[in-house]
DNA sequence: CAAGTTTTGGACCGTTCGATACATAACTGA
DNA sequence: TCAGTTATGTATCGAACGGTCCAAAACTTG
């Protein structure tokens, strides 16, 4: 043993998080990181292998806490399936409406969202993090539609995979609709009329 | 007068544009806006004052043809409401599953979408301009959907505004699901079940 | 306390960035 | 044909980029 870390390595990735988050991953420089997690180069360096090793880090940490999250609402079976997708629907505006707005009031979006848009294209490891994410998600969505379908909270009779894909969309546009300057109370009403296509 | 142009400015902007839809702003250097548009660095900067600069004129031109012609389908009061719609969404659906796929099959989203995302919290000048055409394509799509609801082809009795956002968070919703793998017969199933929550 | 190991801060690397300067080429109008 | 003007290609700018190197600091273990 020699000379121990004096940061946290988890707040380090979290303030990153933070960072790419709301820059991007182009628009955030390795000074930036610097910046926000407070560590030198050499910390950052010594830790992560490049900037690009730290994103992936950053993203498997966001896209594995996001989802857990939803996947526990979703799995809540003493509920209904509706009451399960008006939680999810609640989560997702509440996260694109806490305090900390940008300037604008605009909502931050979600990493994943903004990492699809920014990096799929060109990033194959990217792109298997968040396919590997919206598979898992898809499925979990699915299972609900359908458990929903049997018991009859959800009146729709389309395809419970595509119910889940319709539902995987309206929560991709919400977070859209918040980033270009949709408020709390248009958030709510999206959510509202997409559970209408489930229940209506 | 003296020495004309050797280049037709339009085709430039049309190159600068799918460069800068490809890769996004931040990834898309001055060199690749000289490879894609055959020009020199020169008469990029005589032409446009800067990167930013043309860039604003890339998506200017870009919010231009899109929501004209998006638009043109919302206003063709030949139809019914709900056809506008489903017409307007199998536009979307097209535009997101062109010939020219990208690596992976995945769909190229829309500009406007892709901007919003990376570029909406940071460009005041670009927040500007989206801002301005989603104000124009909610103002329309209210405008058939109210229509739609006196005349019958939407049974949904939600306020015409708040389905108009429902609507066009739908439409970012497809983009981004393309742009995350959705096939054409995934975008076609979502856009089905959004006209369910308008007429079911 | 000394030997060994790792972290840390800061200087520094080569490259690429957006943007400019300038000489020359190419065209117009007189 | 030539004066005037603009477009173009090339060379180059300073700054910022991601990343590396290294000496000094700070800790553990014997």
């Amino acid at each position: 043993m020699a000379r121990p870390r004096t940061f946290d390595e988890e707040g380090a990735l979290d303030a990153a998080m933070r960072t790419f988050w709301e820059k991007g991953y182009e628009a955030t420089s390795t000074q930036d990181l610097c910046d926000a997690t407070g560590l030198g180069r050499s910390s950052i360096y010594n830790t992560f292998k490049s900037k690009h090793d730290l994103f992936e880090r950053v993203l498997a940490r966001y896209i594995d806490s996001m989802t857990t999250a939803q996947l526990a609402v979703l799995e809540d079976s003493r509920r209904s399936a509706a009451d399960r997708l008006r939680t999810l629907f609640a989560m997702v505006v509440d996260g694109e409406t806490e305090t900390e707005q940008r300037p604008g009031g605009r909502g931050l979006g979600c990493l994943t969202v903004n990492t699809t848009v920014e990096l799929v294209a060109r990033d194959p490891r990217a792109a298997e993090m968040l396919d590997r994410d919206t598979r898992r998600r898809l499925t979990a969505l699915r299972a609900v539609l359908q458990e929903g379908q049997r018991e009859g909270s959800i009146t729709s009779s389309r395809d419970a995979g595509a119910l889940a894909r319709f539902v995987n969309a309206a929560i991709g546009g919400m977070r859209i609709s918040s980033q270009g300057g949709a408020d709390r109370a248009a958030l709510e009403s999206i959510a509202e009329i997409t559970m209408d296509a489930l229940i209506g």
